[in-house]
DNA sequence: CCAGCTCGATGAACTGTTTCAATGGGGAAG
DNA sequence: CTTCCCCATTGAAACAGTTCATCGAGCTGG
């Protein structure tokens, strides 16, 4: 494969002027750049990204390690970062942890490996054993979709409680007086949370705990959805209204709920959670709250590169919080 | 950051001695291992791979440029290919072009430069000129859910007209004798190659051309179906029928039929084509054409590592197609 | 008792780039 | 005419590994 060499000799110079002409060519004269450049183009060279790397210390990639590649959440996160890391430049790897731990130890190694300018992650691991590591190493990252606990290392995150607060008045306000939750693994900080904002909403319309019937669903995809509407039906007291922890398990929701006959939003409203292309795709259409999640990848990006750009020194990790927004489509529509 | 030297230095040996440690165990003494061994974990030493790859002049990465990622057919292509390279030991870069010529081109370089290992693509440019600069730098890719013109390269990628003809028959059989093809941007050869099927198979039933209307979409998502559907429902003539070039425009298209009190598939039935997720999800489940998409990117990935392993002299270029799949759903179940 | 062999370890060469101190030539200023 | 400076260019070191020819020690067989 032809060098940085190859180019010098063809043209007559040392290869640090060769150098000089692709990365700093105010230091080179117009006539020696042009022959470079013309025997650049003669050979075909392409410089070596590794020589490059070991020379830097570090690549020219940012890590994205997403929970699920399968909802389309973690896609609009993707490009978010991935938008921002090309006006820096920089390439993104986006990896799938699929909720595993050792899926997730295994790419973080390989991460360090490559000396990635730094990962942006959403943890699978709740020990943090995972992310520890990663700190020992001294591998910059950024937690996306949680709040980081110290202040060792930034993240960026949707308010969640706000965001379950949301859909919750939005029910309560639609005269809706009991309200079932479909929540999701219980482990999940970001269910909790919304079923916090919930119960907070309840409250402030004087309606106590009882009035939430909270679902636990197992996954947070399609399949547990149904899995959970099915149970829902089974009730004997069928709440009017349903909030589902994301807008997978609201779609699993829709499909069984209109299988049975039962009518959206006139015998059940539908509220879910992300506002996934598909929400607003569905026959129904999903009222759902709306996480930035594009704004997500995109800041976290932006932070991880502050902190380790040039004027890292200056830099304090910082605890982005965003604020969802809630989407009224049909599903909750009372006027139907 | 702690090097190779550092290890040799503490633990009393040279640097070739740590390296045959890592890649050749079987070279050193099983004392002198496990003092090595000692020093890397309590130093905490991670391997340079760009070290690795300068000296190897080629990385272990792979990477994988898809049109969108939003669509979830992707995303399968994505995690089949990834679970493969896992598997060799290799990491996946996945990347998005967004069906732009230039984006691809700048990824295509980016690939170049970090020289890695080879590349699946699902080409953008229909001009192959992207194409050709990679033949140029001998860079070795694999063409997925396209068919390679020559023999230059391999490509995987599904019978679109055998998908086509397994629509059409199934609809046909269910007694329609008009049918509309929502297709997509007229360059895409699947686009074609599915109405082809879908002729075939009006052909084998005795319909001819005319049975066929052909309502074109500006691209291949969610909006393009709303929007094809809304032509659709203007028509004087409606079929009864819909055949749609994915399932992305197969969703907007039943969102709208439905809005406008059409019921399906009683008064029209709906076919889509790809099998993702969501249209299993749709509340009125969608058949579909499902591709083995995942299958399709494990295969593109592992033709990769066959041409580019230790026994690449062997290895001829393959185009392997593989056979696509009707599942019927409630969309065009007659027995509604 | 020594030649030859094996095993484990070594040291140096090599990979392709960037960076920086050093160099040489040419022009301006004194 | 000399001195100084600037500009363009150079050569070599450094980056962090892998690989391979070489070497020494210990053992075996003749």
């Amino acid at each position: 494969m032809v060098g940085i060499k190859d180019v010098a000799r063809r043209a007559g110079v040392s290869v640090g002027t060769v150098s000089n002409v692709i990365n700093r060519p105010e230091l080179v004269s117009q006539e020696t750049r042009d022959r470079v450049h013309a025997v650049i183009n003669q050979l075909g060279y392409v410089r070596s990204e590794s020589a490059r790397q070991l020379r830097a210390g570090h690549s020219r990639i940012m890590a994205l390690l997403v929970l699920d590649m399968g909802n389309p959440f973690f896609v609009d996160v993707a490009r978010g970062a991935e938008s921002a890391a090309r006006e820096a430049g920089l390439g993104v790897m986006v990896c799938n942890s699929g909720q595993s731990v050792s899926e997730e130890a295994t790419y973080l190694s390989m991460f360090t490996e490559q000396r990635v300018r730094g990962v942006l992650v959403t943890p699978a691991d709740a020990t943090g054993a995972n992310l520890d590591r990663l700190r020992q190493q001294k591998v910059p990252f950024v937690l996306v979709d949680r709040v980081a606990a110290g202040s060792e290392e930034c993240s960026v995150s949707v308010d969640d409680t706000i965001g379950g607060a949301l859909a919750g008045r939005h029910l309560v306000g639609a005269g809706h007086r009991t309200i079932a939750y479909i929540s999701g693994p219980p482990h999940l900080q970001q269910v909790k949370d919304r079923r916090e904002g919930l119960l907070q909403a309840l409250g402030e319309a004087g309606l106590g705990p009882e009035a939430l019937l909270e679902i636990p669903a197992q996954r947070l995809d399609v399949a547990a959805g149904r899995d959970a509407a099915s149970r829902l039906l089974g009730l004997a007291r069928r709440p009017t209204a349903v909030f589902c922890a994301n807008d997978l398990l609201a779609l699993g929701v829709l499909q069984v709920v209109y299988a049975a006959g039962i009518a959206v939003p006139a015998d059940l409203a539908i509220v879910g959670y992300d506002d996934i292309e598909f929400a607003a795709a569905a026959v129904v259409p999903l009222t759902s709250v709306r996480q930035p999640a594009a704004e997500m990848g995109r800041m976290a990006a932006e932070l991880l590169l502050e902190e380790t750009g040039p004027d890292a020194a200056e830099h304090r990790h910082q605890h982005a919080v965003l604020l969802p927004e809630l989407v009224v489509r049909g599903s909750s529509l009372p006027g139907r």
